[in-house]
DNA sequence: TGTACATCAGTGAACGCGCGTTCACTGATGTAC
DNA sequence: TGTACATCAGTGAACGCGCGTTCACTGATGTAC
């Protein structure tokens, strides 16, 4: 059962009118936001598959089969929490990325990597959600041109399609795979071969990094991480 | 209750000793070997937090209890796979890195990258209870110097000896934080700073890459990934 | 080579816990006339 | 403004399933004399 397709009356499932909002509509959507909450603090502490609509029922003091009228079941919430957590990354790094100049390539990529970065640390489950491996038995909805999941890559994307003018793409030893491709000729990006590799590769690490110091592995100052960002600003040609 | 404690008679219990094994003896190892494929079945299938001690006395035809007489717990289970896996990928890396002549520090770096990509899409479960988010409600044991978990990066950790020895360590605007520092220092190896980092940020790509790949977001050709080794390869100063 | 004993593998039942989901229901809150 | 009705929130019980772990036990296999 999808989100989309939830028999709820209410066309407020999951938003907030709250200007016409009536009380009931009021009370649900806060209830609703209580589940959400409860339900991250229940990732936070055990991951994911610890995601239990009966111990959120239990905290909530609310009989276990109530949960029902705001959910349609726990698939469903999960994805929720999906999208919830994908917007949250978008909308840190889509700030940060706008603080910075246009023509300024290097602080872009900079911004992007230390946004990404600083939301992982304070955000660690919900990054996990997003990045980690999948729950088991919870199959997600497929990614689509324009969902909250693309738009982390989208700022990449629009980087790599600048960078493309400042330093054009050499020509490759060996066309790129179809995975790449496809999702920047979706797009209609002016990005060479070369560019995207090179983006590619560093999108890579910075996952990798992000993902080394969550786990406690490389635990490091941030001034050691902007100065991998940098390193990695000249893998782009920046 | 720690594996090493296992109050079992039999010294055998994890390692064969073929030659002097009783018949008895052989049929616990053998049964010890068929709990383990089970739950590695059971780890690709399902994932880490689908290992169950039930499901694998089930499917071995044998009551839930029997499973006690070989795995004094589930938790010991998982160490018992997540040991294996190390040395597997160990065992994998070390031999295609051993093949490299010495003084080729590329041919050794693109050597272990791609034992380890070629592993971790052969062994895509074992790679997630390694590299993964961890299993809830699951402590491994902490790392220690000489476990099978230091194996990898103890070849990464020779090869950046070498090539601080070519191309030696510049100066760093910062020192580095403790915890790059005392991986190193603990193994005595002559490393610069600015050696060790560039060593941490092709570590973290080299899984980024293999991560992203495995979740299906960039599958591309082995020569592409050969390809961003190579540039990996031109940040160590190859 | 035979016998007494110890050790082992595996059984069956049970404890106590958790989970997602359905369903008929009681009251309270809202809405239409 | 008052009343009849519809919609909602939440209850309580149940279904059917899973899990890890313990414990007293039966036979079979091994070992020591």
């Amino acid at each position: 059962v999808s989100i989309l397709q939830f028999p709820s009356g209410h066309p407020t499932f999951g938003h907030d009118r709250p200007m016409t909002a009536t009380p009931r509509q009021r009370a649900r959507a806060q209830a609703i936001e209580d589940i959400k909450r409860i339900a991250k603090q229940q990732l936070a502490l055990e991951g994911g598959a610890a995601v239990s609509l009966r111990a959120i029922a239990r905290e909530l003091g609310i009989v276990s089969s109530a949960v029902y009228r705001y959910v349609p079941s726990r698939d469903d919430l999960l994805t929720m929490l999906i999208i919830d957590a994908h917007n949250a990354l978008a909308d840190a790094v889509e700030a940060a990325e706008a603080g910075q100049p246009r023509h300024d390539l290097a602080a872009r990529w900079h911004s992007i990597g230390h946004a990404v970065r600083d939301w992982a640390l304070a955000w660690p489950a919900e990054y996990a959600l997003i990045h980690g491996t999948p729950i088991p038995g919870y199959q997600g909805p497929t990614t689509r041109p324009g969902d909250p999941a693309t738009r982390v890559p989208a700022l990449l994307l629009a980087l790599l399609a600048d960078v493309e003018k400042v330093a054009p793409s050499n020509p490759l030893p060996r066309p790129l795979g179809p995975h790449l491709t496809t999702l920047r000729d979706a797009l209609a990006l002016p990005i060479g071969d070369d560019v995207l590799a090179r983006g590619h590769l560093v999108w890579s690490a910075l996952f990798g990094l992000v993902s080394f110091e969550l786990r406690g592995r490389a635990q490091e100052h941030v001034a050691h991480f902007d100065h991998q960002l940098g390193r990695l600003a000249v893998v782009l040609g920046l």
